[in-house]
DNA sequence: GTCTATAGCTGGATAGAC
DNA sequence: GTCTATCCAGCTATAGAC
């Protein structure tokens, strides 16, 4: 009871900036400590101090709980992503988006799970918090084309590379670096084989006979 | 009622066979209509035409189903990739499994989804339902030393490439071939890194002073 | 808006008769 | 081994008082 009290001042404290926001970041926590799926209005009212009837005072049900999670984790990808760099090779820079993307879904793997991984059975984001995380996407394909990387297929090439070594990093070596510490050596391994294919493209044009 | 009264026939039948089995038979085909996580006892003993103790006669617990679901895919996995091939060239044979692996995840997702990716909280494998698991990834590994591939981090960066495309095939486009057609550009990229590799550094051997 | 109280459901698992 | 009947826990969500 006197535990109660004091989550009650907190929650009437975090009220004045935002029911909603409070609400968030206890979900957050919550997954966080015992996995995404794992997220029960129950403990997530008890937890933030209040009951679960105010908690669908401000959200309609659990999976827009989970949509404004997802919102929230889509703009922070886009801004993660979209920071300046302090490189200026393209090849560096390209290298440096991996980096971060690394950064990012290590630093939170529910956040990570629920942005990248369609697990949570009968939960699909909404178009408007799935829009920032397209808009990161788009960014990604900039990069590429900006070293001369256009093919759609080596668009989905990249994508499979990067997001193969982020997941074996997430499931299987949270805490370490077993499969980060080879993005270097995958970009290059990609970068090369696109540029060689290229190559030969050109001179299948120049000599369209061979 | 008289629904009840066939499946309970069929029921007597297979139990000439295996009761066992005929229960894990079932657990599959409800996986692969609601997916992994929605197995239910209760919904299982109706399907089959029995009852949930009935079921606890033969499993201890969900988890013990799952343990047997988890052996049972993993004897298909390492029988499907131990079958022989009928090619030669050893980056041929590495091909040859790549596009077996593609064959045996899209085949059944739900199997997939139960051996390869870490989704079902509160289950791990017992090591006697791993073991043939295991065995077909040391297959994979004498595969890449028998084209000379034996760093340890170049079987990461392979299991990582491979699984990447087999992930992204499984969840964005399962019954396509968007990334499935990769296949043999990822292998060429990926072998020829590795051979590159391998003559820089045989270089180095050679020249150790640069 | 926030509470108490509870409806209504589904889940895993078990007791005990036969 | 298989059943009927049931326990107990958990969940989402809501009714209605304040």
């Amino acid at each position: 009871m006197v535990v109660k009290t004091t989550e009650r001042t907190r929650w009437r404290e975090s009220r004045r900036r935002s029911a909603r926001e409070a609400i968030i970041q206890g979900a957050w926590t919550l997954v966080r400590e015992e996995g995404l799926a794992a997220l029960s209005i129950r403990e997530l009212a008890s937890r933030v101090g209040i009951t679960t009837p105010t908690v669908y005072a401000y959200f309609e049900s659990k999976n827009a709980i989970y949509d404004a999670m997802f919102g929230q984790a889509a703009i922070e990808f886009r801004d993660a992503m979209a920071a300046p760099h302090n490189v200026e090779d393209q090849k560096e820079l390209l290298l440096a988006d991996v980096h971060r993307f690394f950064a990012f879904s290590l630093s939170d793997t529910a956040r990570y799970q629920l942005l990248f991984q369609r697990t949570l059975p009968g939960f699909e984001p909404s178009p408007e918090s799935y829009a920032p995380a397209q808009q990161a996407l788009a960014g990604a394909r900039r990069r590429l084309a900006d070293i001369g990387i256009t093919a759609s297929r080596h668009l989905d090439l990249f994508t499979a590379l990067v997001t193969g070594l982020v997941d074996q990093q997430v499931a299987n070596d949270p805490g370490g670096k077993r499969w980060s510490q080879l993005a270097k050596e995958a970009v290059d391994m990609f970068v090369t084989h696109c540029q060689a294919a290229k190559v030969s493209k050109s001179r299948l044009l120049i000599h369209p006979a061979q």
